[in-house]
DNA sequence: ATGAGAATGGGAATGATTCTCAATGCGTCG
DNA sequence: CGACGCATTGAGAATCATTCCCATTCTCAT
């Protein structure tokens, strides 16, 4: 893939390495396809320890391959940088924490875009980016 | 202000008091008009101590009038509940961490309770509710 | 090979938030 | 006016996800 040959040119121009631990990561995210909590990351996985796993997801995300998502729990969860996937969002379970990936459509994520980036400019904001993420019941926590 | 009927009314329902801390942090956030972190509510008060202050404002998140407002910078930060003040977005700075609230238009508004309803139902999820925030950088951080 | 610097991982430290609990306040009922 | 029951308070301890530390190991370029 050459999602790892992106992945070790950024490590790499700034002196960093592409480790077997640090692909391993890049892997399980994209595997994954959603973003993942460190205990699902780690869990059931041998030599993957955890203080090496958050190291190693914290200088990811510095080389700009992998993003912390904030969720409303309160625990962070990772998943591949936008660059890497795509831009999209998140379909969040308040009851059980699950999050999961979602596409809207382009002309609205087109206005979104246009419309945000107004009113950012009227707050005197440089924008950066958005965020919209929708938050409610997962089908199994839905029908308790 | 009826502000604080509904507070009292609302927490009286459950048994609850509607003392001299609790109405005091509701002014606080309601005069702010932004979310606040709780440092941000607690420095430079006299008699409003940590512990009473994270215990009343969960107290109150409990009764539905304040909400907890996950933002990417890990803090916790506090608002008035959307049913006390309207629905509204936030417009975060990622590097200073403020954080003000930013209404976008009803059209665009609608147009995405619209779509994220069908996305929700597709996903078999029942949602509750959208998150659409505004992250770059502030007057003061973006001219660094 | 060898040296310089990057990476590892086990465990200690951090720090926001939550919990504990003895003391206090408040409302209700007689 | 008491007095009991229960909610509240606040100081400090506890929690626990995440970050740091650091002695050891690994990599790469010379
Ligand atoms: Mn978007
Ligand atoms: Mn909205
Ligand atoms: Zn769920
Ligand atoms: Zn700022």
């Amino acid at each position: 893939m050459e999602l790892h040959q992106e992945a070790a040119e950024r490590l790499a121009s700034s002196g960093r390495r592409y480790t077997r631990t640090r692909r391993r990561l890049v892997d399980i995210l994209a595997k994954a396809g959603m973003p993942l909590s460190l205990p699902a990351i780690v869990r059931g996985r041998k030599n993957l320890p955890q203080s090496s796993a958050y190291r190693n997801l914290a200088e990811l995300e510095t080389a700009g391959l992998i993003r912390r998502v904030a969720s409303e729990d309160g625990f962070a969860r990772y998943e591949l940088a936008e660059e890497l996937t795509g831009h999209h969002h998140h379909l969040m379970c308040s009851r059980c924490g699950q999050v999961q990936d979602l596409h809207i459509p382009a002309p609205l994520e087109r206005r979104l875009d246009r419309t945000l980036d107004v009113l950012a400019r009227e707050a005197a904001f440089a924008t950066v980016r958005h965020r919209l993420d929708l938050i409610g019941l997962c089908r199994a926590c839905g029908s308790t």
